[in-house]
Formats: structure tokens, C-alpha cells, sequence
DNA sequence: GGTGCAGTTCACGCGGTCTTGAACTATATG
DNA sequence: CATATAGTTCAAGACCGCGTGAACTGCACC
């Protein structure tokens, strides 16, 4: 995938509400981008990944890396980086605006996609093989001998907990998609928000 | 709390049984044991913690923490810290044997105590604090003037993100417990099928 | 071709976490 | 009281992940 057309606005407009200071954010800017610095840390991302998804965002226009760069003070390199896995997971875009040779990048605006795809990819590739490793166990045992019946039923017990937590772990994904889906939905109709969706 | 008396069995029946072998664990265990502390470790402890209850629950007796120390190789310090977590989540049982001057340590039963109580302690400290950020930021922006409406219903959104974020996590720790005591039904007419209510 | 800028890659260093090992306290025993 | 053993605490070190900054590629424009 190589990105698509921005289409949102000619590039001059810009300057006259986003950047009157380049390099430094507003406070309230700030606050918000560290807030979802640290979800996304909690949730087992690099901290930067979610600022700078967080700003992206906020802003609602494309950014160019190098202002990203500027406004979150990272290094060219970092954001290189970081940009690479946010559009990797899909939780960015890459446009371009028509006559301009440099890339930029669009928020997407489900973060829970990012947050749901890749604790998904964990728990396949990890709660899955500890059943495995559990049931391994087990089967070592039995082929031993000599292993007291109760440790038996304890090696099985193990195996079924985490098979439960991989369970309910899928379930949280689900149903937290679905809530989000109906956050989102909610918002159209005008709950919470005033209307005119971009 | 300082422990508690253990009268499943008389000391002298323990060695007919257990140790064996002092200082390496039967493949199976190996296994099994590894496993936990993988499991653990997914959940952001550490990974030796898992492994410590993975082996007492496994032996199923209470064991010092001498024999410990050996059979998963640690240090005496690291063997002390670990079982005071432990014991601190209430996921272990400081026990004294009746005429024994050590302290043994037995699993709890379960672990899932363990992950839901810190999980929750960590998203109560924590996924609290990220909405007040934002709702923070949001003032802010408010006071600071001339930010966009646009931007203040982004703020908003993030806002609410964040609180059902929180909710499913909350449904999550729930239907794990509910599933983990048994009750697999629970969350078959349960969580999933109520998609109306938003 | 040459200059300049956007973007990528990667070895290194910083910062944080976990573990160790030694010093220390507590407690039982002769 | 002296000694030994169980248990705790903590500074030092091992370890690991992340971001940096420099070297590199690619591309556009002169």
C-alpha cells in the first residue's frame, strides 16, 4: 500500500489556524497527547507511538514527519519509525496532497483497532502455545509414570484456566469493538457531540 | 498476617515423596512451571513470580524457601521478594508446619485473584487518571479560546474512548471471574447480546 | 552532475527494571 | 553468650528496550 490522495484542503489554508508557533504545543495539545502517550503505553505500545497517533488526531489534518518531529520533539529517525508500525497496524494513513512532493499523515480514527489487532496477535501467537506447553506437560508426566493422579488433575486444571483466559480474553476484544463501534455511532447521533461530521 | 498453621501431613511423610531429587525439576514440571511464569509475565508481572506459584501450586505441599531457591534456581534475596509479593496479593499462604521452626509457603488456588486485583488496581490508578486528562484538556481549550469546535469534540470523543475503554476492561476482570469459578454460562446471555443499549 | 531535502536504517548509549550477593536482623539451640 | 540457620534489605551490576544521531538512499530541481 503506498497511500492515497488528501483532498481535505489546499496547503496554504493551514497556516492560519495549525502553526502561528511550529515546534511547541499548546497546553491543552500538551495534556491530550500525553494522555494517549500513556494509555498506549499501558497497553504495551512504545509511549511515542501513542503521541504521536494522539496528535495526528487532535490536529485532524495530515502532518509531515519533520512536524511531527518538531512538535513532539522527537528525532528524525524515531518518527520514521513510529510512523512505519502506526501505518502498519492501519491506525494511519499515508497521503499526499496533490502538487506537493512530501508525504503526510492522517490519523485513522478507530485506535482500537491498533489496540484490539495487536492484542489479538499476542494472545494467538501466545496463550495459544501455552496451552500447548501445558498439555505437553501433561502428557510428559503421564508417559513418566510415577506422577501422583492429583498432579495430574493439577496439570489439567492449569491448562483449562488458561483455555478460560483465553476466552474471556477473546470476549473483551469483541465486545470492546462492539462498544467502541457503538461510541462512534452514538456520537453521529448527536449525543454528545453538535452535529456537522466532517 | 503472619501465616498459618498447616496440618496436612506430618513432616516425615513429606520425604518419602517429594525431594527426591533436591535441585532439578522432572521435565513435565519444568514445563508447566515455565509456562505459568509465561503466562504472568504476559500480564505485566514478573515472570519469576509466576514461575515461584507455578511450582508451589504444582507440589501441591507447602515448600520452604530453601527448596525453592533450588528448584527454580534464584537467589536467596530475589526468593525473599518474590514470596512477599506473593504473599502481599494473597495469591500464596505463609504456613508453619506444627513443630518446624521455617516458614513454608502454599499456592493459592487462584491466580486469577492475582491478575484481576492488580489489573483492576492498575485501571483504577491509571484509566481514572487518563479521563481526568482529558477532560482537563478539554477545559483548557475551552478557557484558552479560539480552538475549533471540531477540536473540542475531539477531545470529547477521546474522552469518552477512554471511559469505555474502562468499561469493557471492568467486564472483562468480571466474566474472567465468573468463568474461572465455574460459571461458563454466565456470559452466554450476558455481555454479548445486548448490542441495543447504546 | 550537484545540491538539498525527505525518508530509512542501524550501531550506540541512556534509562529503567530485575537479580544478585553481601551485609544485616531475628530466632532457635547448645 | 556463641553459633548457626532463616529471612530481609539494599547497593551494585546485568540486562533489555527505546530513542538518538549519523550515515545512507532516493528523488526533485537547478
Amino acid at each position: 500500500m503506498k497511500g492515497y490522495l488528501w483532498t481535505g484542503g489546499d496547503p496554504g489554508s493551514q497556516s492560519t489556524v495549525a502553526p502561528p508557533d511550529n515546534g511547541r504545543l499548546a497546553p491543552y495539545e500538551a495534556i491530550a497527547v500525553e494522555a494517549v502517550g500513556n494509555v498506549i503505553e499501558f497497553w504495551g505500545f512504545k509511549r511515542n507511538q501513542g503521541r504521536v497517533w494522539g496528535l495526528l488526531y487532535l490536529r485532524g489534518e495530515p502532518l509531515t514527519a519533520g512536524e511531527i518531529e518538531r512538535e513532539l520533539d522527537l528525532s528524525k529517525g524515531g518518527v520514521s519509525m513510529l510512523l512505519r508500525d502506526l501505518e502498519r497496524w492501519g491506525v494511519i494513513q499515508r497521503v499526499r496532497v496533490p502538487q506537493d512532493t512530501v508525504w503526510r499523515y492522517a490519523a485513522e480514527t478507530d485506535l482500537v483497532r491498533m489496540v484490539t489487532h495487536v492484542v489479538e496477535e499476542r494472545e494467538a501467537a501466545f496463550v495459544t502455545r501455552i496451552r500447548a506447553d501445558l498439555s505437553e506437560a501433561r502428557r510428559l508426566a503421564e508417559l513418566a509414570g510415577g506422577v501422583s493422579p492429583e498432579r495430574l488433575r493439577k496439570l489439567e486444571r492449569m491448562a483449562t484456566l488458561a483455555e478460560h483466559v483465553e476466552r474471556a480474553l477473546r470476549l473483551f476484544i469483541k465486545t470492546s469493538r462492539l462498544d467502541v463501534a457503538g461510541v462512534l455511532g452514538a456520537f453521529r447521533d448527536g449525543a454528545l457531540g453538535r452535529k456537522g461530521d466532517r
